[in-house]
DNA sequence: CCATGTCCTAATGTTGACATTGACTAGCGG
DNA sequence: CCGCTAGTCAATGTCAACATTAGGACATGG
């Protein structure tokens, strides 16, 4: 079990400068500084961050893997574009992952952490009645899902998630500028049906439900986005 | 469709001496030149592969993010280790996206591929009969499974599949070294199975039964690595 | 006017030197 | 004799200079 629900201490891991660039940079997509299709060059990025190009490089390394930026050789690293084909593709690992995720996190942890998970999911209803910005309510909607694969108990599941979590933000980041009104309205129901799920350990239900949930999620997008452009 | 069987005409792209580097580390790794355990340090790599530390430091953080290594700040980098949890955990993923990719395979592709697969096993049971290593029966039934994920036409399936690619292969180096008579008798059947289904396209039995295929393999796998230690 | 070849430039790829860190050991004090 | 501390060293982390490449501008020939 987790440590304690205060002070969650952990490892105070120091990180390299690549990492730090990493998570940057990173931040700096989703908040949009860096649009789509943008054009990263090491040696602005080496400037702004204040750190060597060596570092930089290594950080895009990371960004690459996470499919949050697309490398050519000899040809420079731009932020990925999303596109309706590359929706269908995360969401379908993304279901895949989820099912057992739910699956696991609901076999192992217990009423606490439930609590912890509902209050995440008030908070967000909080943020949407005080007409919060829709960033935010990305934000907590990714990390309620990041709650899910650390219940697992799985460190690769979380690995696997993490390799395309930046790709699921991007596209809600997408989403979002498309037209939220709609994502507003189902955001906390959806979340709400899953907690109690997991509560109730209705495990072939709850497999079905988590990965039903990313699938209609992913069809949502990718008519969006077809039909945006 | 793919191109074609003869000429696959693809672009030939160059790569950097990273990636070079990371192949032939792993490919170090696999044969077993490097034990799980062993350090792996950067100046000796360098000098051995003729490239500077660099090249190789970039190459270890690849083989870091495939799990087939780990490194520490400050502390260097080691080959993994491997324990009966980790089998577990990677086994649940993988069996997760061998169910989505065997689905996804059998709706996209035709007859031309299963007899390709077909062969692929039939390579398999000569091998056998002549009594090849093991390690180039490993590196078949890795293949067969690599195919499968290039033929869902899900290039992030593929993606997560590459992720844990290394340290499924690492696994299955693991139990042949404890003892690989039961690896031969099972093998060729199993796989053959897998292809009749494909071919059939049974979708529900396919699904079940390549995620089955998986956990039970990782069973196995998990009870040996418990017992002989 | 278009196709082809050449040169130039701006970016990435690569390298070796330098800075920093963590483990080890010896010396000291209790 | 044991525990602690400081010094040493070998390894990794970081950096800035150099080499290589892709793409475009330009000129040339058909």
């Amino acid at each position: 079990m987790e440590p304690s629900p205060l002070a969650p201490i952990r490892r105070a891991e120091r990180r390299g400068l690549a990492d730090e660039a990493a998570d940057r940079v990173r931040e700096a997509i989703f908040t949009g500084l860096f649009q789509p299709g943008g054009a990263l060059r090491e040696v602005e990025l080496a400037a702004s961050l204040g750190v060597s190009r060596g570092a930089v490089r290594e950080g895009l390394a990371v960004l690459a893997r996470e499919g949050l930026v697309q490398s050519e050789w000899h040809r420079g690293t731009r932020v990925t574009e999303v596109t309706a084909p590359d929706v269908e593709e995360v969401y379908a690992v993304r279901a895949a992952l989820e099912r057992v995720a739910a699956r696991a996190a609901a076999e192992r942890s217990g009423a606490f952490e439930w609590d912890d998970l509902d209050r995440l999911v008030d908070t967000m209803a909080a943020e949407i009645a005080r007409g919060a910005d829709v960033t935010r309510l990305l934000a907590l909607d990714v990390e309620f899902h990041d709650r899910i694969y650390r219940l697992s108990g799985n460190r690769r599941l979380l690995d696997a998630w993490l390799a395309i979590r930046s790709q699921v933000h991007l596209f809600l980041l997408t989403r979002v500028r498309l037209g939220h009104e709609q994502y507003r309205g189902i955001v906390v129901d959806e979340h709400r049906e899953l907690v109690a799920l997991l509560r109730v350990k209705d495990l072939t239900t709850l497999e079905r439900v988590a990965e039903e949930h990313v699938r209609s999620a992913g069809r949502v997008l990718a008519e969006q986005l077809a039909d945006g452009r």
